[in-house]
RNA sequence: GCCCUUGUAGCUCAGUGGAUAGAGCACCGGACUUCUAAUCCGUUGGUCGUAGGUUCGACUCCUACCAAGGGCGCCA
């Protein structure tokens, strides 16, 4: 516990109790920060009714019942009926303590561990890994990693797009072009304009969509020389994301790979197991379940296609038959789902038909972690087929050449070696943060500017005030681990702001978590690097008037860093020593 | 037509029913013989889409409307 508002709450709601007894149920008594002062407790307006008072007595009451001695140096009852909450700054260094103590850093793990699978990045087999696939890489890696941090398994998936109607003709052409030279055309990584010939061959030519259906059946039913032309675009695909995933730096692998191909042999078992539990229907020849509460343009009943007039399985099914493998084979008690707003609708309705066929109930849940598009120059959703994307590829290698250019500028005495790793660092940390710092639910215009901007509220400063405090410690020439137990004492402005920030990290990280949104976190590191910046101007660490002062200040700077990093390793962004 | 999401400073965005709505960028003015200036300090900038409602209190909750984006039967 090093939250002091967390920590204090308790002590609040108990006088509450104290005071209104059963009237205090359902009364909010969260302490909150404040700007008045450390915290605020608002709980007494709302209870002054049913006690008959005024908020103020009510206020004062809870005050004088109220166990804070230890904890703060002031409590005060402010405007309509507020209490204003003061720590003392003897009670900062304590938890300061117990936070450098914790291996955690004060975090609290998960109190009931679950088990988590997780469904993102997603990427299309023969299709190339434009900007619009950030989010849902950047996202699920930042969650896998926190969900992890705080005690859950988790299990990562990555449902890459390798079946289905466009691998007749992706196999085609390949056939068309010959092996040799199609495999060597895509692990160039061009793999934009093997789909678009392939696309532009099917539009255009009535024999080849023939070719292509035909070779589609010999896909879907097993046969040999077709599924080995399918592995060989597979694996040349696998190799390219592999690549990106490396550049980016998040924690999947190939394993992690999960494709649609990969719930063939369940579909079959979906029809069944619906047919069993009397939920489909036919409808205009195609086998379907519908769900109650969605409707179409005609106000009539929408259905899930489970399986299509021609006989084919189609999404739907491929869904259904992820919610049961990740349920029943990996006994997930959480499915995640990180994927673009555009689907909500489709992943809806596969929650209602799983939660009909009693796939899920309220203790084994899908949540669908949606987020909103990357928008064209036009704010229209980017369309590989229209328009010009960018290539995410080519993001990454700017993002890393503009941050070589600041780091040759900056710091020219470091050796070539340093310089490249930090460019990498600095760079990959600017567009993730870019991505992961807006609420995820919004949709944004990309912008070459916004995305690899190194200057105000991005990963750049936050890794910079890491950074500092290194250069700290290399300085003074002090093990970091040294000053972990000094109990620090706080007297300047500076040196509190920072304390109560670095203590917050426990709250931050769980309403992080709570609502599935990392921006969350962005937003408090950057705060936590405000705090850091206003202190290092204010407060000579190296230069301090005496020992003690020293020694506080550079526990203080230690914990920071440790906050910064961990924070930011949770994010997926890398935080390094110099820069 | 129905449904979902979004609308906050010139631009990009934070904001947990709580007091006076905050940052960054841009603009303007300051601070490097100093622990890293990728920084800091200050100035300027607001009908929180519009109109009602609930509440002691609304950017936040509810309703209607406006605008933008997305979804709505065999593509994934």
């Amino acid at each position: 516990m090093a939250d002091p508002i967390v920590y204090v709450e308790q002590r609040i709601a108990a006088a509450f109790a104290k005071v209104a007894g059963a009237k205090a149920d359902g009364i909010d008594t969260a302490v909150r920060a404040s700007d008045r002062a450390d915290a605020q407790v608002n709980g007494s307006i709302a209870l002054a009714k049913a006690m008959g008072l005024t908020p103020r007595d009510v206020a004062t009451k809870v005050l004088e019942v109220a166990d804070l001695k230890d904890i703060c140096s002031d409590a005060q009852v402010a405007g309509p009926g507020f209490i204003n909450l003061t720590f003392q700054n003897e009670f900062l260094a304590r938890e300061l303590m117990s936070s450098s103590a914790s291996e955690k850093l004060g975090v609290r793990n998960a109190t009931k561990p679950r088990k988590i699978v997780i469904d993102y990045s997603a990427p299309n087999v023969a299709k190339e890994m434009h900007v619009g696939h950030l989010r849902s890489t950047v996202i699920g890696d930042a969650l896998v990693r926190m969900l992890m941090f705080v005690g859950n398994t988790v299990v990562r998936e990555n449902h890459v797009g390798d079946w289905g109607t466009p691998f007749g003709m992706l196999i085609e052409h390949l056939v068309d072009l010959g092996e040799t030279h199609a495999a060597n055309e895509l692990s160039v990584g061009d793999l934009d304009s093997f789909y678009r010939s392939a696309r532009k061959k099917f539009d255009e030519s009535e024999q080849f969509q023939a070719r292509a259906r035909a070779r589609v059946v010999l896909l879907q039913g097993g046969d040999a020389e077709t599924l080995r032309l399918w592995k060989l675009l597979v694996a040349e695909s696998t190799r390219y994301f592999q690549m990106i995933y490396r550049t980016l730096g998040v924690l999947l692998e190939d394993t992690d790979i999960m494709g649609e191909s990969a719930y063939n042999n369940l579909l079959p078992q979906v029809v069944e197991r619906l047919g069993k539990l009397k939920m489909l229907t036919t409808s205009d020849g195609a086998e379907v379940v519908f769900a109650e509460g969605f409707v179409n343009r005609e106000n009539q009943p929408l259905p899930l296609i489970i399986r299509k007039t021609d006989g084919g399985y189609n999404y739907a099914t491929s869904d259904l038959a992820c919610v049961i493998d990740r349920v029943e084979r990996l006994d997930a008690d959480l499915l995640l789902y990180v994927v673009g707003a555009p689907q909500a609708q489709h992943l809806q309705m596969v929650a209602a038909v799983s939660k009909q066929a009693g796939w899920l109930n309220s203790s084994r849940e899908m949540v669908h972690v949606s987020f909103g598009n990357v928008l064209g120059a036009d704010k229209k959703m980017l369309k590989t087929r229209s328009g010009e994307t960018v290539k995410l590829d080519a993001l990454l290698t700017e993002s890393v050449e503009r941050a070589a250019a600041a780091v040759a500028e900056k710091n020219p005495e470091l050796s070539d070696v340093e310089k490249a790793k930090i460019a990498r660092t600095v760079g990959i940390g600017a567009v993730k943060y870019a991505d992961l710092s807006t609420d995820r639910i919004k949709d944004y215009t990309f912008d070459w500017d916004r995305m690899l901007s190194f200057d105000g509220n991005t990963a750049p400063y936050l890794q910079y005030a890491h950074a500092r405090i290194c250069s700290i410690f290399r300085r003074a020439n002090v093990e970091r681990a040294s000053v972990r137990s000094f109990e620090p004492v706080i007297s300047h402005t500076a040196e509190r702001e920072l304390a109560m920030r670095v203590l917050q990290f426990d709250s931050a990280l769980w309403d992080t978590i709570d609502k599935y949104s990392p921006h969350r976190l962005c937003t408090y590191l950057y705060e936590l690097a405000t705090s850091f910046s206003s202190f290092y101007e204010q407060c000579p660490v190296l230069k301090a008037e005496t020992e003690t002062e020293r020694t506080s200040r550079l526990m203080l700077c230690d914990l920071t860093a440790r906050v910064m990093q961990t924070g930011l390793g949770v994010l997926g962004i890398e935080a390094p020593e110099q820069m």
